[in-house]
DNA sequence: CTGTTAGCGCGTTCAC
DNA sequence: GTGAACGCGCTAACAG
């Protein structure tokens, strides 16, 4: 058995194709009567309209896509969720463009804006260039970026200078003088990632704001893993003036420092105190003093941003999220 | 500009859409002549077939859907990471039902065998109802289970019984007679998760095997959180005969057990071992012995059966996959 | 080999 | 208020 189409339940109904998609459509245009003739024979026929047919038809294709790379860390899951909860109860379909290349983000996009295949597009963390930009203002498909910024589409990034500024400035409230910084790789994020460059920052202007002056000795950067930031991190509790206090860019590599300090039986906190960055799910049981994004609400706050702009379209919007600092036990006063 | 449209190519290109639609179909039945002045004006006009169009007039929809609780913990990130593997490079996109109750699961199923939105279904871990399985039978809708099993339909399982049976007997080898075993509640689990009842079992034949009474104390349920197994872990340490070694569900619950005995002043492995199961990314931070699942292969292998299932429909197939003894340093001989 | 035509299922004018 | 006809862009069957 076939399914019914349209054309089946006004046959049944005794009616037209063209007042069945009316009463399907809540067109006021009906009269009560035909209406429920035409709501029973949809029950007994068990109708649903064809999401397909109705997207040709429509010109619309009433899914959204979501290009991301989901599968590097634990924290675009997160905000893929909170893209999930806000898409979850409108009536477009999502589907994941997961890039973890260069390449492959670029076939990403081009694919997208050549083809009808997305009525809106959530980007998250891969800042677009200015030409991809271009195209698809010139496609004319809506997009929101998630965790990165642009001056012509809107997105809603976290604030992460004031994250890094609060992380520093933690430290620096606590007494410590001498902080150092592990961070990503400044110049050769595969990207071009903001977050990275702007925490950076926020580590600089508190700096600058206690009037603590900045050593290049205390910055080192590595490739995003523990390994590498326990490598690094013990070049920096090695040095001659070594740190008291060190802020990793990331948990995960907060969790390198902290193997170092074990490995040079340096005491936490008593004799170095470390902070991370992003709170996952094994900080806590760690006990590892961090900054939280609010990053399921990140993402939901993009999907509203762009189901908004689809419906209608407007100039772009900032949103900003601010940061938490979560007070645990690797940091503490220096020599305490 | 909208969009160029397969009649705006066969007019530049002097030919009927019938030849356009099949040179893109790599029918052989076609000059060379005529198929270079086609794929010319293709260029030209950087003309792309609309996915919806096409799917419309094939009737079929070119997506495949994926429905999981993937949210909940990260190795459904990493099977869904598997799943894409397969699918990007095929010609169907994959849209993601996200199910995290059992209102939204049935929902779910509904919605998905009346319509038609998928060709074909992936399941992860939620195992269908009969009804549920008669019914994508009856919408002949092509469907695949990854990490659960039903008798009428492919599916793809990682043997948990073996795994169950691989972790309790490394402790067995290791010396352990007094084996304690935490794991999720073995009734409550809200779909009714297999992998709960057959890690059970493999732990009740590894003890078999070697002779071991089951000790009905040395069992504990409890919801899967590290909380509540630090709780249950503590129960069994303080027991007039505490087991010297505990085989926790999953990583978490072993994370749990680590901290009951850290309380409790036991060294481990010295004088507790405790194995895990999953392999999550921290466990290798924390030098815990576990059980590691392929979970992305698991995916990967789903996609493919579905997707040869999609060709040509045949019997259910059956792929079960290993597990992996990971041997790290929270497990050694008893009284070391 | 290739042009033409009839659907795929639905939304939407346009007359009645 | 309502039915009939047309079009969305493409594939497939049928003539030629």
């Amino acid at each position: 058995m076939a399914n019914a189409t349209i054309r089946d339940v006004a046959k049944k109904a005794g009616v037209g194709v063209g007042t069945v998609s009316r009463v399907l459509n809540q067109s006021t245009a009906v009269s009560a009567a035909t209406r429920s003739k035409v709501q029973t024979a949809i029950a007994e026929l068990d109708y649903t309209p064809s999401p397909i047919a109705r997207r040709l038809s429509l010109g619309r294709t009433m899914t959204i896509g979501v290009i991301a790379p989901f599968f590097i860390r634990p924290s675009y899951v997160e905000r893929l969720r909170g893209v999930d909860v806000v898409l979850a109860d409108s009536e477009y379909d999502f589907i994941i463009y997961n890039v973890e290349t260069v390449a492959r983000r670029d076939a990403c996009f081009h694919d997208i804006s050549r083809q009808e295949r997305v009525d809106g597009l959530l980007i998250i963390t891969l800042p677009p260039t200015d030409e991809e930009v271009a195209r698809l203002k010139q496609a004319n498909i809506p997009a929101v970026l998630v965790d990165g910024g642009h001056p012509q589409i809107s997105h809603v990034m976290i604030d992460d200078v004031a994250g890094g500024y609060q992380a520093t400035r933690h430290l620096i409230d606590l007494g410590h003088r001498k902080i150092g910084y592990i961070s990503d790789l400044l110049q050769e994020s595969p990207f071009g990632f903001r977050p990275v460059a702007d925490r950076y920052q926020g580590y600089r202007n508190a700096l600058a704001d206690a009037g603590i002056e900045f050593r290049t000795e205390y910055h080192r950067q590595g490739e995003l893993s523990r390994r590498e930031a326990s490598r690094l991190a013990h070049e920096l509790l090695t040095l001659p003036d070594p740190p008291t206090a060190i802020f990793a860019y990331s948990d995960t590599q907060a969790f390198g420092v902290l193997r170092a300090a074990q490995n040079l039986g340096l005491k936490v906190p008593e004799q170095l105190s470390v902070i991370g960055y992003d709170d996952i799910e094994i900080s806590e049981f760690l006990h590892l003093t961090t900054i939280r994004q609010h990053l399921l609400e990140s993402g939901q706050r993009g999907a509203e941003l762009l189901l908004a702009e689809i419906i209608h379209p407007g100039p772009p919007q900032e949103i900003i999220l601010p940061t938490d600092l979560v007070l645990r036990s690797t940091t503490a006063p220096p020599g305490s």
